[in-house]
DNA sequence: GTTTAGCACTCAACCAATAAGAGTGCTAAC
DNA sequence: GTTAGCACTCTTATTGGTTGAGTGCTAAAC
């Protein structure tokens, strides 16, 4: 066996032991999980010199080796081999997703459930991008004498409500007015072209109705921009608090982190392009120095995709957790284009 | 001043100073804080009975004294004064819950919001209860040739959207008939009414249509159960990991707690029962023994009342906390009550 | 040149002993 | 009933010694 090889096979089992005790991993220990038979000595010197490279590293002068951040980078692109999901699990993840269709977002938030209990990670999953929308349909529902909802409902299947206050007495007539008018108008429109210049146009091309329609496009306007924005499903954060590794002050900022979709988008599509997994420093957040994020894109249609992500220890199952993700983004995607009828 | 009242102020001392430094707290330091003069020496007499009534207790056999649970519940019931909200700040809250009610459910997450971040617990809003809430409409999209999304509307502003799909071709049309038809049928009633039995006979009386009523029907049978489930809005997650009483098993465990709205509910209603809080091993819930759980009722109107609940440390600010939750859910009992136009 | 055995060395983890400090409980006097 | 004084207790911080795992290095073997 050539001498690079072995080094790359040491790394590997260094990096695989130290995943699974999470203690620092002795020339020994190596020995005996590794088949080819060198002794603890060369392991030891072998070891030396993946320190030298930057690719392990010792807690303290002379206790055993962990993997540094270049040293999972290097296992997880070249190294890991896949861990895939086997047929059974994966259609019994596509029934739950199923079962649980009553509309898009639903459907990801029962993939991010899923998702966080298998491998134990916080897990999140954003919706396809809702400024690809298109506004399918507004419906109006008479609530009270001056109070109404309109509900939108969008071509990626969101919806929507509002409800809005009127200053005239409203009636199921009036509403069924409403519905008309303004489907005729909006149907088929992308939600951004909702802007207040399109809805103060609007107003004035309703005549006799001016009086009213102000306050029902200006909720429906509020509906369409609520719609065009990014949503995001986050489930299993309570698994945050069994990662040792991250001290309570980072998990109240990582949970803050979960909160603010924007944020959370920017890591995500960091992660996409850096093969799936970005780790430690490499988030360049602070609170996140001890943690990576894998994700992986879902496609339901060519203009209806969005990712699945999973923040968890950076010491993690790469192999499993990253197979794990790949698979039931495969589902999701199906299941979506299923339920969107595209 | 009667010896008994020397003592109750000492207790409320002790909780109050607790509160503040989290240490536990000396004679010495409680002479500082009282104004009546007394030496340390008498205050150590009266500590040392107040602890023989179970109300203070030593961490150890010479540092200073710390409330017990109990110590907490007489000063919670007897003791504290409220510290209600000015009106300037009731305000601000009403103006954000104002801007944000979009629905019921939002408005209740808003407000879970709010109180998170004034109070620094994690904090839970339950919806009126979905039992009580009737049909006030079912209104029905085209979504693809072969799939259609039933959306329910209840009298509490609840909206429960169910796409669904047909094995016969789905035209508008086809759709407007359905609106009429089960609208006629409908509108006004319980949404627990919609039964599986109600379902079938209900499908039979369609004749013609009974082909395809299946899958609608049952589309919004699934939204009428939805509907009728109690759905509760947690915020404020995050300040779980600021309480350095909460061990990181528990912290899991609790989080766990507050994703399952029945036993969240079976909490909060014990400790409405309670005068507002339920404290420690009164909760009897062993991942909260360090916590406690405020709450308190809002009403929009005498059918369509909830709960607001907070859960923070079992040293927190009392008077702060309960008077504040108390404004709260006079605010939002307002803001709900003019949203729902009832 | 590569591998191995042997051995001295390093450093964290654990334990015990000591010192300092805060605060009590008790007693005797007021 | 209250207070001053004092001995006592118990935590916390510090120090020093011991143990053990695992390394790095050197010299010999392959």
């Amino acid at each position: 066996m050539e001498p690079t090889e072995r080094k790359m096979k040491i790394l590997e089992a260094v990096v695989e032991a130290y995943i699974k005790s999470g203690d620092p991993i002795g020339s020994k220990a190596i020995c005996d999980v590794l088949d080819f038979n060198v002794s603890s000595a060369t392991v030891r010197n072998d070891m030396a010199e993946l320190a030298g490279l930057g690719l392990l590293e010792q807690p303290h002068t002379s206790s055993g080796r962990v993997p540094t951040e270049l040293g999972y980078r290097v296992y997880i692109d070249d190294l890991m081999k896949p861990q895939p999901l086997g047929k059974r699990e994966l259609t019994a993840i596509k029934d739950k997703l199923d079962m649980s269709s009553d509309t898009p977002e639903k459907l990801l938030e029962t993939a991010a459930d899923i998702l966080s209990r298998i491998t134990g990670c916080a897990a999140a999953a954003t919706s396809p991008p809702g400024e690809n929308a298109l506004i399918r349909h507004v419906r109006f529902v008479h609530t009270g004498s001056y109070t109404a909802m309109a509900v939108l409902i969008t071509s990626l299947g969101s919806v929507k409500p509002k409800l809005f206050r009127c200053e005239y007495s409203v009636t199921p007539s009036l509403l069924e007015m409403f519905d008309k008018a303004i489907n005729e108008r909006l149907t088929g429109m992308p939600v951004t072209a909702v802007t207040p210049a399109f809805i103060q146009s609007t107003a004035i091309s309703f005549g006799d109705m001016s009086m009213i329609m102000p306050s029902v496009l200006l909720a429906v306007s509020e509906a369409a921009k609520e719609a065009s924005a990014d949503g995001t499903a986050i489930r299993g954060q309570e698994n945050l608090f069994s990662m040792p590794e991250l001290d309570p002050a980072d998990g109240k900022k990582v949970m803050e982190l979960l909160g603010q979709p924007r944020e959370l988008n920017k890591l995500i599509s960091a992660a996409e392009a850096r093969s799936g997994a970005l780790i430690g420093s490499e988030l360049s957040h602070p609170a996140l120095k001890n943690l990576s994020v894998i994700a992986a894109n879902y496609t339901a249609a060519p203009q209806c995709t969005g990712s699945l992500a999973l923040i968890g220890p950076l010491r993690m199952n790469y192999p499993k957790v990253i197979s794990t993700l790949a698979g039931v983004a495969d589902v999701v995607g199906e299941s979506l284009s299923e339920l969107l009828d595209i």
